[in-house]
DNA sequence: CGGTTATTAATGGTCTAACCATTATAATGA
DNA sequence: TCATTATAATGGTTAGACCATTAATAACCG
């Protein structure tokens, strides 16, 4: 494996080489690469080289660096950390605001929720109503719950989209809980009644999903998200006028 | 600016110190941070450390490196094409199969059009007739052309996702694109029907479009998004049985 | 013998100092 | 004036050394 490097920027082949062969299955979750000075001999490079192939490998995902005795560079299972943190990027520079965001989460929930109608087994049901229980005692202690209350509604979402078997919703979803989240602290209003109207939506949607009424659930998932959301901005909007932002 | 750099791994905190400037618009985009070897004395390190940053950088899409004369790190204006690099790379890694991708795409593309409905200007409206308008030519040249109207079908979906105003919109549907594309060239039968059939569908949806009729269109483009993905998963199981897959 | 501590060696992190490659600008000359 | 060539600025690469962290091993001692 792993040939002399050629190309103009010499790093660059070096990731391209390296990269490939993860992708192609030739080195696998948890291998290690050589040592430094293994790599130099076989890319025929450098090792200032090499460790600029090597830092652009950590920084796509695909690598982690460890200290030491044993250390080296291990394969890692890609997962969505880094799209999340470019997302999280795009938002401090105000690329995409809360209401991109918001707009694009109700399109896949609808999407998910949809999917999840079509394709839930009872065990599935059953998981979903155990979230559900849970929920209802966060509920029903209050707001000082809210926090407890929202983690077990995002978990919730995030069982729909694994119930919809499609990988590409899990990661979009799960990227985007993660960049709305903060926003949650943020901007939404701590009364009750949010809390009450969130829980009774999703009573609504696991319904609609155990009676495999895709259309209905679709439509409860984005008018839920929609309210969700409009509170969130509209707040934001008040706090803003007050000159409380940032 | 730029103090001296400490922690643990050097070239971390000087990624955090110039992230952080560019982020608190200290550094604005188009400046040029200064050569690598003034760089150098600034954060009291050495070159190759420095040079690693800049990588750590240059993957995050923060900064572009020009090199010659005048030439050096310039500072990006942050797009979403790395979150399409990594969406790419997590599409590849997880082996996201053609029907995933295609179910995905469905959703996606029926909130676009969706949205687009809602927002279209007569200009707009324009443009999407000008495409229809090329992609009418291509049909009519018959089979030879399926490539070509292909791309202007594609350029037309990308229209709509631009006129959703939504950048989470734009960036995920062509990132779909560039993956979902091999298997057009793999997979769709190449048959008159499919084109005329496929047109068809685009004039339905810019019609719906432009009368403002979100869930006219949202429908007609997830039935378009299905069918024809149905062609190409049926031809794929054609060949796979025939043992021609690969 | 067993457990604790010190030693060693493997490995990444950093530094220095040089040279190569590319490119914009300036100098040159037809 | 315009094309050509030289120059210098700047990133790309190399080589070799030393430092810092850590796991494995050896030494020690009760």
């Amino acid at each position: 494996m792993f040939q002399k490097a050629r190309k103009n920027r010499i790093y660059q082949d070096v990731v391209d080489q390296i990269e490939g062969a993860i992708l192609d299955g030739k080195l696998n979750v948890g291998d290690s690469l050589p040592p430094e000075r293994d790599l130099m001999e076989r890319f025929e490079t450098s090792r200032g080289t090499l460790r600029e192939a090597l830092r652009v490998l950590e920084q796509k995902g695909l690598i982690e660096i460890r200290l030491g005795t044993n250390g080296g560079a291990v394969i890692k299972g890609l997962t969505t950390e880094k799209i999340s943190e470019n997302l999280a990027l795009l938002i401090r520079f105000q690329q995409v605001s809360l209401e991109h965001l918001a707009e694009f989460r109700e399109g896949v929930e609808g999407s998910v929720v949809a999917l999840a109608a079509m394709r839930a087994t009872p065990s599935d049901i059953g998981h979903l109503r155990m979230l559900l229980e849970e929920a209802r005692k966060h509920k029903e202690n209050g707001i000082s719950h809210q926090d407890a209350f929202i983690r077990v509604d995002e978990q919730l979402h995030q069982a729909l989209a694994r119930i919809s078997q499609n990988p590409m919703y899990t990661s979009i979803l799960q990227t985007l809980h993660e960049n709305i989240h903060p926003y949650f602290e943020k901007f939404l209003p701590r009364e009750p009644q949010v809390i009450k109207e969130n829980f009774s939506d999703l009573c609504d949607i696991v319904q609609a999903v155990e009676s495999g009424d895709a259309q209905k659930a679709m439509h409860l998932a984005r008018h839920h998200v929609r309210r969700f959301n409009q509170y969130m901005i509209q707040k934001k909007k008040q706090q803003t006028s007050k000159g409380l932002q940032r």
